[in-house]
RNA sequence: CGGGGCGUGGCUCAGCCUGGUAGAGCGCUCGGUUCGGGACCGAGAGGUCGGAGGUUCGAAUCCUCUCGCCCCGACCA
């Protein structure tokens, strides 16, 4: 390919709304271009590197015997409402209606009515496609014989997301894989999800980005396993804690807190109501300090409590409220809270609606004497006594708390977030180290909540007609492109992994003015596309050598091979290594074996760079 | 959704406070000199200053509304 006739405009300046790294790169490299919030186009370069790693996918997916079909984009809400989803799926799900519904609301409003609009969105963008999936298989599968069955796209998707940022790694529309998997029993859905665990680890490996699969929060779909594959990058979203002694690697949501003995607060008293007073302090640091008596010149953070006040909203929506306790020091995971009480939702209680049922401001609110409210107690807590908490009255906190006895009810639980240095809880004797990721994958062991809703059934040996059980998987594609750039990066540029590079090797001609080294340049180019290679040539005129190593670094072709004047007045041109800067010269006729060389190099590392 | 910021040639920005008929650098076109890490000279093209309304003799500039984009927050109970 001729760069001259390339779709391309590099620019110098980091354009201003870019804020990430594969954003600012891919803008500037001329990848990507902004269309909207979180939309963006693809142009050539960047697409050439996105179907590449679709064909890995592709490729990997075969060899488990996936089959590739593909659905709308637009679905109907109707599947949507079969499955419950329409209902509970927020405003991510872009709904809208077409012309017919358009049409029925504007009759509606010509008669005076005055009809809610949402109530005509017939149909919304599809931002995963269980629905669709299990509607095609309850049609077209019968009979056990015909399972398991695992069928996958790869198909733009869209999400519309609150806050749309950092270019492709969280835009609204993106290019997804998901696949979903059909079994008659859990034993067999079980073979397909690790099967599906390795070929992600094959599919990631491919890539040569850094990775860990991760144990994650299933949410309260049907209480399933569920890994994230996440791309180690310092700008990831996720928080991810690994053991350094084994293997247990899990999103920060998930992760099991270890038990922490309390420290010892004396002989066990009563609860003395309203005993400190703090007015006008909020801080749980500075609460703390502030309260003292005759014994204590403020209180260890460990010994003072804090506590959080949710609803719960279940999948009938029915609600509860829920209380969670925890030590002034921990800090609370609601995800845990969440799964503990098996809700579809739950959200932090409105400021004035938790001060109306406590009677007491913002940090003055404890779980003694509340009424109606569902108790959590951090495991941390079991048989800590001696502890202060809010005393429902504002200024004001209890001291002598015993959550066992001054909390009926309550349930001790591990409800923490754990942090770094942690001991593991699997095996007892690691500590956890944190990372950042980026999710680009997940594989999900989704049971029977579709095909249950939705009547995909199928007859089994006995004649017995039995609900589908059901896996599905994701990856990321557009996302995972920015997270290897994320994760391969220098001051100049781009630094493409070779499997997903838009080419591989880049001819930089110094002087394309000359008959004579275009003539060599075009050779080149000519062999190494006959020996199978990407070729990109930058054959511009014009331009100072200077600005052309620029763009090249900019683009971060694996591969530079630069052939000018100066290189061949000595019969020499020159490759160099986009990571390493490393030259090696050698006589034009040398190019197809050099740069082969330097590929089985650069694949040779990449198989020692991958996640474990 | 709450708070903050920004919208001026393709890109990065100045001009706005203190109204007077729109600028720079990069990029682009043409000509010339250069030519191994973003060269230089000369000549050009390119902008309803996000949009609407208002104030004024006159608005990029002041006022109101609106749209778009970006950032921060959304876990002190």
């Amino acid at each position: 390919m001729k760069q001259s006739k390339l779709l391309i405009q590099t620019l110098r300046e980091t354009p201003r709304d870019a804020d990430v790294v594969s954003q600012q790169l891919m803008m500037r490299a001329g990848m990507i271009q902004k269309v909207a919030a979180g939309i963006y186009s693809y142009l050539p370069l960047a697409f050439r590197s996105i179907r590449k790693f679709e064909e890995i996918v592709r490729e990997e997916l075969a060899k488990d015997g996936c089959q590739e079909l593909l659905m709308p984009a637009v679905l109907p809400a109707e599947l949507w409402q079969e499955s419950g989803r329409w209902k509970f799926y927020g405003d991510e799900l872009l709904r809208f209606c077409d012309r017919k519904a358009k049409a029925e609301l504007a009759e509606r409003r010509a008669r005076g009515e005055q009809p809610d609009e949402r109530d005509f969105f017939n149909f919304c963008l599809g931002p995963t496609h269980e629905e669709v999936i299990t509607d095609i298989v309850r049609r077209n599968v019968r009979s056990y014989k015909q399972l398991p069955m695992n069928l996958f796209q790869i198909q733009t998707k869209f999400r519309d997301e609150r806050r749309p940022r950092f270019g492709l790694m969280r835009g609204r529309e993106f290019t997804m894989k998901d696949g979903y998997s059909f079994h008659v029993d859990d034993a067999c859905a079980d073979r397909e999800y690790w099967a599906m665990f390795n070929a992600y680890k094959r599919i990631f490996g491919r890539l040569g980005v850094k990775f860990r699969p991760v144990e994650a929060d299933s949410g309260a779909i049907g209480g399933s396993f569920t890994h994230e594959f996440h791309v180690l990058a310092g700008s990831g979203e996720d928080a991810i804690l690994s053991c350094d002694g084994c293997d247990y690697t899990s999103n920060i949501e998930k992760t099991e807190a270890p038990k922490l003995a309390g420290a010892n607060f004396g002989d066990r008293r009563g609860l003395i109501k309203d005993h400190f007073c703090t007015p006008g302090v909020v801080g749980q640091v500075e609460q703390a300090a502030g309260m003292k008596d005759g014994e204590h010149d403020g209180m260890p953070l460990a010994q003072t409590s804090k506590f959080f006040l949710y609803r719960a909203t279940f999948s009938d929506g029915a609600t509860k409220l829920v209380g969670a306790v925890l030590r002034g020091d921990h800090e609370v995971n609601p995800v845990k809270v969440k799964n503990l009480v098996a809700a579809a939702e739950l959200e932090l209680l409105p400021l004035d609606e938790a001060e109306a049922l406590t009677g007491a401001k913002t940090g003055f609110m404890g779980p003694v004497g509340l009424a109606g409210v569902r108790l959590l107690v951090d495991r941390s807590l079991e048989g800590a006594v001696n502890l202060t908490c809010g005393a429902n009255r504002t200024d004001y906190h209890h001291f002598g708390l015993d959550p066992a006895r001054d909390l009926p009810g309550c349930t001790f639980v591990d409800l923490r977030m754990a942090a770094e240095g942690d001991t593991c809880t699997r095996c007892g004797k690691g500590h956890y180290q944190a990372f950042r990721g980026i999710e680009v994958g997940q594989v999900f062991k989704l049971g029977i909540k579709y095909s249950k809703a939705m009547s995909c059934t199928f007859l089994d040996e006995q004649g017995k007609e039995n609900p589908m059980v059901m896996g599905c998987y994701g990856i990321g594609i557009t996302r995972t492109v920015a997270a290897a750039i994320e994760q391969n990066y220098d001051a100049d540029g781009i630094i493409w992994p070779w499997p997903i590079a838009p080419y591989q090797v880049q001819i930089v001609c110094l002087d394309p003015a000359s008959p004579e080294v275009a003539g060599v340049a075009n050779q080149v180019e000519q062999e190494l596309e006959d020996a199978g290679f990407e070729v990109l040539h930058d054959d511009r005129e014009g331009l100072s050598p200077g600005a052309k190593f620029k763009d090249a670094d900019l683009l971060g072709i694996p591969l530079r091979l630069t052939v000018g004047a100066k290189g061949l007045k000595d019969g020499i041109i020159e490759l160099r290594d986009r990571r390493t800067k490393v030259v090696v010269k050698f006589k034009p006729e040398a190019a197809v074996g050099e740069v082969c060389v330097a590929r089985d190099r650069l694949l040779l590392e990449l198989e020692t760079a991958g996640g474990r």
